[in-house]
DNA sequence: CTCCATTATGTTATGTTATAACGCATGTAG
DNA sequence: CTACATGCGTTATAACATAACATAATGGAG
């Protein structure tokens, strides 16, 4: 369980392969992956960085492919909805999701100096939090973990 | 390490207890606890609950304490960079601390069925989430870890 | 193939959350 | 008293998100 996104790697391949598990599990789920939702994902995956809503339409709108809040919005829904892409509620921002196709409960430790994010992933039974839920009788559905600090490569800068 | 919150406790002391805490820090440290600031804690404090900017700041308005979002951002930035308060960023809200003058990474348990919040605390230097940050030479500043769910008074009524 | 229901998209408007910027007031140190 | 820092009043605007309704494309059922 790496996380990806502060380690070099092949990013070509990251996203390529990202690409055909949702095209993947799209045909398995009945779910369209209409070329506005199939572009908004590519442009998430671009870097391993969270983009705004707003971010993401300027560039949809670049594009040809809408001008109005909703077309993002929309599409980040269906990626969200998916398990495609994450909200990052620390930023308001969204990602593309660095493990599409696991079953998983998304960690994210974003770097405030050069804004990359990686995901890690973590187990939702095991954990302080889940200790602290079993606790007190607590059913948890959704987790937003989230560390805020710096990367490697910007400690070294530092 | 209780969670607070969704226990039946004595919340009048509760209340007593933390602005006691409150104005013990904000002598030690220095800090100005101005009747605005007071004022939105006490209001913050009204329910283990997150209220979000412009929720205390109608309190606020209707009390005479000003009328326009600074106000509020003010005070919440206070209280938040003292420790007093902390925000949900799940919800854009905002609670009062349930542990105040404790040194601790907050942890929030939400129930989305009655929105009550319970403050855990976690340990920064252990879970899943630390692990993964040591693992890739990542250097934690602030974490925010959320959970959503049923508290065991919802889990009941379903 | 045609019709129908569903899902997706276009469009306008608005709601919600948060900050910038500037000036005045007040407290404190030299 | 003066200089400086901090808090507050006020106006305006930025940034994030959704409501509501019209139109179009898609994909089955018959
Ligand atoms: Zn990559
Ligand atoms: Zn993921
Ligand atoms: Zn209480
Ligand atoms: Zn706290």
């Amino acid at each position: 369980m790496t996380p990806i996104g502060f380690e070099a790697h092949d990013h070509a391949d990251c996203v390529r392969t990202t690409l055909e598990q949702a095209e993947k599990v799209c045909k398995a789920r009945r779910l369209r992956l209409t070329p506005i939702r199939r572009r908004a994902l590519e442009i998430l995956l671009a870097e391993h960085r969270a983009l705004g809503a707003y971010d993401l339409l300027a560039v949809l709108a670049a594009e040809g492919l809408g001008t109005a809040p909703p077309v993002a919005y929309r599409a980040l829904d269906f990626l969200t909805s998916a398990g495609f892409a994450h909200k990052i509620e620390g930023l308001n921002a969204y990602i593309a999701c660095a493990h599409l196709g696991a079953d998983h409960t998304p960690a994210f430790l974003i770097c405030t100096a050069c804004k990359s994010v990686a995901e890690a992933e973590t187990q939702t039974t095991k954990g302080r939090l889940a200790e602290a839920a079993r606790d007190s009788g607590f059913h948890i559905e959704r987790t937003v973990i989230e560390a805020l600090g710096l990367c490697p490569a910007c400690q070294d800068a530092a």
